[in-house]
DNA sequence: TATCATTTGTTCGTATGTATC
DNA sequence: CGATACATACGAACAAATGAT
């Protein structure tokens, strides 16, 4: 029956013991497991070890478990939000995939320096000045949210005036802004996962054993000269991105 | 001094406590961690408790644990390899961004039928028939590996004979086999991440708290019609996605 | 090669706290 | 309020990997 005769260590027998038994369908998602004691009791193992495989199938985010109730199966495939990141243009107007997002709060302006990171993506050193905005969005169907970071370098913001003036411009007028600064925009995005920071977690709320996608769009202007960077982070758990693409054809792009 | 004063569960103290260490550079990535014994000399906490806290500092990718040796740093920001995703067309000859990856086995060619997910993205019900062919690649530079698989439906096939016959056929020749078809080809991609199942994960070798990327490229052909379906899979501690991005036109595309 | 100390991994037992119903 | 269920914490023992003697 519920013996378990396997390699590995005993949790992680219970695990996949567990994780097949939710494959054939015995626990469906959305249904409870077993209690504690109760696995306790079917699989002959002590509370710390069945609490081990709990965790194991948690960090995978197979269950989700609930203080004082118990653990549920999950329903993984449930990206709510396409995250639509192609840019759209009719004239001198702009659009990008999540103008209809609502911001949450004011966005925060600040000053900041290039890091390694960011200082490689805009061609520039390390430690250059630049104008820091973000936003935490949310998208009003899903109540999903993500955090949006604008980079403006100082050199970027001299060429045009009003992004000096109101970095807090949103992304899309920045992009009107420049072009009417006689620039003919292009851009490049890396698409990133990891886990999230703890700081992270809370903001954007993301559950269990969940990453984070985050993604780096450069605006680039005339001869690909790097103007402004966007940050966009978002919990993989609810957001998926989208793009567009269309073969073009063969053009050397820096390698970023 | 190490002395423990704060809100929430002693473990989750005792990694916060250790996690603004290393912040502040007290443990520079790469450099080993006191061992599970000092820590609990340090802050006068028994073994579990320690445990746990390095366990929560492994879930968030923070430090890697070597059995027998110790505890490390880990040097996070490092996605070695970018796979492009743009396509590029010269002539009749299309090229993708890991055309230049090995493979490391035979592909394997099986037959399947659509499920509610990949039905969905080809405009086609559950339980369709199609040919999948999965292969397992990797970058020579880097020896990242990456799981590639496409969808063929028969509709599709049906329509240029090659494909039925070899479905192993490149995806850059499919392209070309398509386009000879007589179709006018873009193409509509899904980026989401996810923790990795337990098969993904040896096959991948993904450390420890890394999630995998998981996109899902649609190519369209005449009308927006889909043809076939590409996945791809990689462990997004070594890869990150490029996209490159024009400001096209609003058209109108089907929600994904 | 073999042994040993160190370090992490696994497993048991037990007690208490806290959230849910 | 009580019953159930998960969370935290301590103690103890042995297993397994590593590196040095």
């Amino acid at each position: 029956m519920g013996e378990i005769q396997r390699p590995g260590a005993l949790y992680q027998q219970v695990a996949a013991e567990i994780r097949s038994s939710i494959a054939a369908g015995e626990y469906k998602p959305g249904a409870p497991l077993p209690s504690e004691a109760q696995l306790i009791e079917r699989y002959k193992v002590s509370r710390p070890t069945v609490r081990k495989a709990i965790a194991a199938l948690r960090a995978e985010g197979l269950i989700e478990v609930i203080h004082g109730k118990g653990s549920y199966v999950r329903a993984l495939p449930a990206p709510a939000v396409t995250i639509e990141r192609t840019i759209t243009r009719s004239g001198k107007t702009f659009r990008t995939g999540h103008h209809a997002w609502q911001q949450v709060e004011e966005p925060a302006i600040y000053r900041t320096k290039t890091t390694a990171a960011t200082g490689a993506l805009l061609g520039l050193g390390e430690g250059e000045a630049l104008f820091g905005v973000d936003r935490l969005l949310t998208d009003p169907d899903t109540g999903t949210r993500a955090l949006h970071r604008v980079l403006i370098p100082f050199a970027t913001a001299d060429q045009a005036e009003q992004l000096a003036q109101a970095p807090d411009t949103e992304p899309e007028q920045i992009y009107a802004i420049l072009t009417a600064a006689g620039h003919k925009l292009t851009w490049h995005e890396s698409v990133s996962a990891r886990m999230p920071l703890p700081d992270e977690r809370s903001t954007l709320d993301t559950p269990d054993a969940t990453p984070i996608l985050h993604t780096a769009r450069v605006t680039l202007g005339n001869e690909d000269c790097p103007l402004i960077l966007e940050e966009l982070r978002a919990s993989a758990d609810r957001a998926q991105l989208g793009y567009r693409i269309t073969a073009d054809s063969p053009r050397q792009l820096r390698a970023v």
